[in-house]
DNA sequence: TTAGCGCTGTGCATTTTTTGCATCGCAGAA
DNA sequence: TTCTGCGATGCAAAAAATGCACAGCGCTAA
């Protein structure tokens, strides 16, 4: 859209940091650029940016005018694809943030149940933690997050929660993997394949943990699921997962077992689909993550919200 | 705003329904104007007027766009608004529809008050009935409304509501001036005066009327309440008002009898502010419909929403 | 302290975009 | 039928945006 590219480069200079840098990103001659900065500036009678040595940087009318400009580009987007699909072509694009735990086995296969209804929708994945999903939502870079984690932030909107009980995963021929539930001291005794960061099965594990005086014998921290879950073809140890990554009929958690940790030790995560709060989803976006919602609310009925 | 003018043009040309008009008004010739609608819609690759032989009008993708549009200049107006804030200047604009019943008394009262805190903000008061008042929030040409109906569709948000008693005026030397409470019957004997329309007071006195055989004598249909208060001075008759009007020390209503009516005949009515959902309002028209909302719970504290 | 570097801001020629004028084709009204 | 008012288009003029060269400024590092 012709009219919206001042904004575009006003954010993308807010992005960079510096206007030569954004200039080149941009392919325009920063003196340009320049001019349209001050140009607008002008006009808002206030600066944007504040100057310094090594670049500019957002004051707080930029913080708001940037946040109004990503604000307007993501409805200008929203309308066209609904005009786009008051002509039949029902195409689009979708950008989700999703944790580890959902990216290799639950996303795809949504995925493409969505592709095959509409072909011309295509799809941008990022794998974040709960933070960054946070942040990309916020600044417009994606349009609908998968989160694992307990507590979200105001400005972001729930649109479905489901609880999750860690399982603990491992070989079948593994000793343990015929009870039908496990403690965590049950697994003192075997090598432990714990996720990286501090956020999602991980915080939900330290609480537990905390409590013992003998800790568990983590001998790889990996922020891969699918590499540990691998791993555990190879060794008889432990590995951590939440029921909606193992449920696919293939791959490797096919050739694994599942068990549930106690309550006791390890308290039930929460999954959600989020949003940004107050913004109006394109037509994709809003029908994928409709899908997300009624899937996940079918796969998991116990609903705890 | 420099890049907002070709949205500017479509809006206008949208509610001239001819781009010559358009053109005109906007002091531009009717070849500037067309081609930059022409490219617009080139650009979004689907075209947003119709084109008749007695001009344009808007299509469906139309409709979906100059709506997207009028969000996006409310927005950008109180993006600057909430900007000039920061600098400490403190001025705005806010625009107002009211209902005939609070325009006289109420509203100046409140505007006065509310400039004497902030001088540098400016008002725009649209009289109107409750439907053209809904469709000013719609259209973005109003930021908030003083409606009183008991109906309001759902793209209107209530932000507060108050009930209100329709009460019944006239000379303190009338007969009935010394009643505590009045039934439509007893004003079966006098001339009454009684409000245009089908909305408001109106709309409440017609459901007690339509049980009874005798009609009221109306000698007087009017839109404004102070024509008929001023009536009341010279000829013993019965008009009608709301209480939120009758409030204040001066003007015509201290010189008049309010009494109310009795609840069989007559429903209470619903005093509501609103404003269009999902719009945030600029500063100055959100403090203002604060100050409002307040005053209105204060006032008339048994609320019954 | 001073030279160097990278940054934003500015004067001027050039290129691109927008505007206005004259005019066409078209459809309904008189 | 003619006539009127509408949106579209070719072309020249005006306006705006761009790129280039360079000035000014503040930090960094020798």
């Amino acid at each position: 859209m012709r009219y919206l590219t001042t904004l575009k480069y006003i954010d993308v200079v807010a992005k960079e940091g510096s206007i030569r840098k954004a200039a080149d990103r941009l392919a325009i001659t920063s003196t340009a650029l320049n001019r349209r900065i001050l140009a607008i500036e002008d006009e808002i009678g206030h600066p944007l940016f504040e100057r310094t040595p090594a670049g500019v940087r957002l004051n707080t009318a930029g913080e708001l005018f940037v946040q109004h400009i990503r604000n307007q580009m993501s409805d200008v987007n929203r309308v066209l694809s609904q005009i786009s699909d008051l002509s039949g072509i029902r195409r689009g694009h979708v950008r989700i943030s999703s944790g580890p735990q959902t990216i290799s086995v639950f996303l795809p296969k949504e995925i493409a149940n969505y592709r095959e209804k509409h072909p011309g929708v295509t799809f941008e994945v990022f794998r974040q933690n709960s933070q960054s999903a946070i942040e990309s939502l916020v600044n417009h870079d994606t349009d609908t997050a998968i989160i694992f984690d307990s507590l979200l932030p105001s400005d972001i909107q729930i649109v479905a929660t489901v609880t999750q009980t860690v399982q603990i995963i491992m070989s079948p021929e593994h000793p343990l993997a015929n009870q039908e539930s496990l403690r965590l001291q049950d697994c003192l005794a075997w090598p432990i394949l714990m996720p990286r960061g501090n956020g999602g099965i991980r915080a939900l594990l330290n609480v537990g943990q905390v409590q013992k005086a003998t800790p568990l014998q983590t001998i790889i921290e990996a922020d891969s699921f699918d590499m540990m879950a691998n791993y555990l073809i190879h060794e008889n140890a432990l590995g951590f997962q939440i029921p909606i990554s193992i449920s696919g009929q293939y791959g490797i958690y096919s050739h694994l077992k599942a068990i549930p940790i106690d309550q006791r030790d390890c308290k039930h995560g929460l999954l959600h689909i989020a949003q940004l709060k107050g913004r109006v989803l394109p037509v994709a976006a809003a029908k994928f993550q409709d899908q997300l919602v009624q899937r996940i609310n079918d796969s998991f009925p116990e609903e705890t919200r």
